[in-house]
DNA sequence: TTGAAAGCGCTAACAG
DNA sequence: CTGTTAGCGCTTTCAA
């Protein structure tokens, strides 16, 4: 052995491995891409670790709150990691950890106010638990949220889908692989995914039930969207609830979902001979009742009219919104609960279906004494 | 140097690297976490490598898309991948690859309208470019907020932070370490941040020289909660544009955000001499205009009223009103387009300031001829 | 075209 | 109480 050539390396050596961080010849470093503009190197542990004389487990154990780390070596770590301006990088601890602390959810429309709340009440839950949360829209697009449904659980360690209008066969094949998962307004028979949902027949069924009490036999159904599920369901409902009524007539016309499409309706209605109409939702019932006002048709003596959701705005239109509400952020809350329970080894204990509740206001009142029910009628 | 000690590492290392696969005697496996019910072990690259009898960078080339694969091995790779219904760890991904493909925003407020809308739009325009959002509410709490600014950057590759309440000094020196980051409503001077805001002051100032254009000169703010930055805004140009107008008279009422505020306004707006009244924003505005009509004070005949952000309801309100529409959608897309061009390594660009659109709609009239107005001044 | 090997940055079981 | 060591699952030179 040269002495001059072992002079310059070996010695070297063993003292730099012993620090357990830079091999002798800093082998071929990848760029980092990202990083924006500053271009430091972006600490890491092992640097930590290099500057304050420790190992990585101990830089580890100090930055997770150990407490078996001598204290004076805590805190030349913790001064270290000051100084470098240390942050653990959170991708490496989860795939060291096998799990992100967060969870997913994908709606299908985020200017729906129902999912803005969900997103509201399972973000503030998720956080309550050091949580955090990946949205995703699907923007209604089915084959879309499948893909999406995936990725973002793959990024994650659970899944709320929120109403999710994938056919049942293919939601039922994508349960397994999306577990821990919990379902919104939507249910899987036999399966064991917990589903929390609105149950809008009993909101229909309220709001037919109080109309009926007003003496209206004679319904005018203002549909939502063909596409939309929660439509159909209120539509049977609609349907389900007239049919046990043998003096009730339930008339429908193809609406929509907005304020226009409810405000375009009004002119049909007054031709009608309902004597109360049940509209899709609130919006809807807010165009109707500004429809009908310019008609000059009065609200509730003329006609009556009943809305869905309880948006915020219902308890404000003239006159305000006899509708159904619905305990929108309780869900997203709901949700998590459930979300936790699963990704903690529990099981899904019973589905819950959520009663609206109905809410009388002014825009309902009795069926008028003098319309044209009777002349129809003979 | 001991024989036996070199012996028992060295031989048994090069063959057990050789396979790159299984250790001789598995080593100790750490359970695997969450993964909700089905406990089955979940395919790795490793294990799929194996199934189709290739390396694993062949599967990691096949996964990606590589052209530089045999058909018939991609193939393979793909039957294996199948039918261990193999999906890529996104997180081991995103720690090889040094980014995430996942962005975050801040926001002090979900249920603010405002930020539902930047939410929506960041959120559909990462995804145009495959990336994902993390969304996390600080409840304006400005403590939460940096920290979960922090957090969420590390977990992403990008930081929009809407509105941000820490003071500017924090701000700035966060700034560095949550780069690349795109602040909306709040700039920071002499920093190279993006910054995209709503011009308030120009949205007030349209406001107050559409009301003079009417002929009113007594003006009254309804002004929004103390803590809101743009009510400070709103308040400070109201002021402004007043005091370049030497004949306008402004008085101030503390009011609040909601309805229930602007209903609760009514009576004193009632009993002011003021002929125009500026609300904070929409919602307190149409609390305003329905107080006025249950108190017979007919707007815009008796007193005009004007609100500001243009939310959805404000064209139905009755009158419909008159207020400053913002550009709340092209916030949330634009800051992606800032936000991907800095992860790119482009520089930050010119500032904007979105210019509000005066909506002139009825709530608005001209000043009352026949109003207190001359018996008040006289 | 394919595989071996060296990471990415962090955690944790196991010795000392 | 601290360090060593072996992963977590994927990507990417570099050689063959």
């Amino acid at each position: 052995m040269s002495l001059t050539g072992d002079h310059r390396t070996e010695p070297a050596r063993p003292a730099e491995r012993g620090t357990g961080a830079e091999p002798v010849a800093p082998p071929v470093r990848r760029g980092r891409r990202g990083g924006g503009r500053s271009d430091r190197p972006a600490a890491t542990i092992g640097r930590v670790a290099e500057a304050a004389g420790v190992s990585r487990a101990t830089v580890s154990r100090v930055m997770n709150g150990s407490p078996t780390v001598a204290p004076e070596l805590a805190a030349r770590v913790r001064a270290a990691a000051e100084a470098l301006q240390y942050e653990p990088s959170l991708v490496a601890r989860s795939l060291a950890l096998g799990r992100t602390s967060t969870v997913s959810l994908i709606v299908p429309d985020l200017a729906n106010p129902m999912f803005q709340d969900v997103l509201r009440g399972l973000s503030n839950a998720a956080a309550t638990h050091g949580h955090r949360l990946l949205v995703a829209e699907s923007n209604e697009n089915v084959a879309e949220e499948a893909i999406l449904a995936v990725e973002a659980r793959r990024r994650s360690d659970g899944l709320v889908l929120a109403s999710p209008r994938v056919p049942e066969a293919e939601l039922r094949a994508l349960s397994e692989r999306l577990a821990p998962l919990v379902l919104l307004n939507r249910d899987l028979p036999g399966s064991t995914v917990p589903s929390l949902s609105v149950d809008y027949s009993a909101g229909i069924a309220a709001i037919v039930a109080h109309l009926r009490s007003l003496g209206h036999r004679r319904l005018l159904y203002l549909a939502g969207p063909a596409a939309s599920t929660s439509n159909r369901d209120r539509r049977a409902a609609l349907h389900a609830a007239c049919a046990t009524e043998p003096v009730c007539t339930l008339a429908e016309l193809a609406c929509g979902a907005t304020f226009e499409d409810g405000h375009a309706a009004a002119r049909t209605v007054r031709d009608t001979d309902a004597t109360a109409v049940v509209a899709f939702n609130d919006m809807v019932a807010f165009g109707a009742l500004s429809g009908l006002h310019e008609l000059g048709v009065v609200v509730p003596r003329d006609v009556s009219v009943t809305g869905f959701d309880d948006i915020p705005f219902a308890r404000y239109t003239t006159p305000p919104l006899t509708t159904a509400s619905i305990p929108r952020n309780e869900l997203g809350r709901q949700a998590w609960d459930r979300l936790w329970t699963l990704m903690n080894g529990g099981s899904a204990g019973h589905n819950v279906a959520f009663q609206p509740r109905l809410l009388v206001r002014e825009s309902t009142g009795p069926v008028p004494a003098d319309g044209p029910d009777p002349a129809e009628r003979s």
